[in-house]
DNA sequence: TTATATTAAGACAATTTTGTCCCAAAAATA
DNA sequence: TATTTTTGGGACAAAATTGTCTTAATATAA
């Protein structure tokens, strides 16, 4: 099961990766150095990443010492506003079928199933922050 | 978020069809009479029942009179292993962030977050079975 | 045995997603 | 001001997925 994009998956180890570099003096990391060390195209993460500025996850600054930061602390970047950002608002919506037009009123026969999956995933996706993500990277036994 | 392809789609929305249609003495049903109740591209269906019928989970007859019909009854035929046909015996293995030759010994900072929202929605798939799916059907409160 | 109805199979086209490339815009600095 | 470094943005290419079409194989029945 592919849950995510391959541009949301290359935008969340990129947040993570920024995210685990503690940097104290909030200087700017180069989207060059992000993608040379996780192996992630710089011009399809460049543009993604646009879209992250775009909507306030990211501050970024052009020019030498340029680069991007989170604009929020870690705590309070929120693995749901990722997804919806990058994903779409509907991401938690979209249904199992996808059948044209239909919804509770006239539910198929797995929505009930699927808005229930649907349900614990999200509640999941709305607990989990950056913060949660990093936690086990400093010690050195996960790796992103 | 979209777990499943189309073409698995339409082909647990054929299947849901077909067991819907209480079918006592075991006529078989043409992809003709389904792609077209359900608008489904004919051959496109046609190709993805192919795989089905190999492995089992229909039985399919050529020629006049002939068509597809499930080979098991449907409280015996699981969301799981029609997922695993469609979709592949990695399903539930594959993983939130896709990282190459990863895994348990140096897993990444959502690898225990995602094995628990997989291990739950594998549970669901495990213990759903068509004729799961198709309650609510035969009240009419409920369609394909 | 011929015509017909149906699935099987594969070639091909369209669309979407992913990835590459080029140049413009902005900022620092020399 | 000129040069360099960096993101921004768009055109384009490649790959994967989805959809269409044509023909073959098989079974039924007239
Ligand atoms: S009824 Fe619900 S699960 Fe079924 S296709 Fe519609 S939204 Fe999806
Ligand atoms: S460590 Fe686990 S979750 Fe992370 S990329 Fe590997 S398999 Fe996926």
């Amino acid at each position: 099961m592919r849950a995510l994009s391959k541009a949301t998956i290359y935008a969340l180890r990129a947040l993570i990766y920024v995210a685990s570099k503690d940097n104290k003096d909030q200087q700017y990391v180069t989207i060059g150095e992000i993608s040379e060390e996780l192996n992630i195209s710089f011009h399809f993460l460049t543009k993604t990443f646009q879209v992250l500025t775009q909507n306030g996850v990211l501050e970024s600054h052009r020019g030498p010492h340029g680069g991007v930061l989170l604009k929020k602390p870690i705590d309070r970047i929120f693995l749901i506003d990722l997804v919806h950002i990058l994903e779409g608002n509907d991401f938690f919506e979209k249904c199992l079928l996808g059948l044209p037009g239909c919804g509770e009123k006239e539910p198929c026969p797995v929505h009930n199933f699927w808005k229930n999956v649907k349900g614990s995933l999200e509640k999941e996706f709305e607990k989990t922050s950056l913060a949660h993500l990093i936690k086990g990277i400093s010690t050195g036994k996960m790796r992103i």
